[in-house]
DNA sequence: ATGTGACTCCAAGTCCGTA
DNA sequence: ATACGGACTTGGAGTCACA
């Protein structure tokens, strides 16, 4: 498990997709900011769980949903 | 999704004496302070990512397995 | 609508001790 | 071996201007 940070990302971007929604829209349905949402999306950051869970139900989805590859 | 922490904390825990470590074997393993892994297993503590996936593999295990109830 | 660098601030994470 | 607290240092949380 070397490169998590970019697999994150591609699922977050996938829902995000999936769902029909911005970056924008994740981000305020998440409580985090815009620039924020988008540097998890490519991989930049790293989150904690507190952050992670609130994108997770922001994408109507579980956790670990976002581990897969 | 309400109390992550006390289920990841429990399951941390379950799967650490499954594994026959101490709680400073899996700090030592996971490059942690064995002060913040029993915080983390009391579902005290917001962990980093990175420190999720570092546990994980400590544990020998996927991550996904740390959010199950 | 999204990518990026450079921030500030406070929680993440460490190290010491006691029990 | 584990729990917990205090004092610390590092890095994530959160924001902005600009492209």
């Amino acid at each position: 498990m070397e490169d998590w940070k970019a697999i994150i990302g591609e699922n977050v971007k996938r829902l995000r997709k999936a769902r029909g929604l911005t970056q924008e829209q994740l981000a305020v349905d998440s409580g985090i900011d815009l620039t924020y949402a988008g540097g998890i999306e490519r991989g930049r950051r790293n989150p904690s769980l507190e952050v992670l869970m609130r994108i997770a139900a922001a994408l109507e989805t579980t956790p670990d949903e976002l581990f897969k590859r």
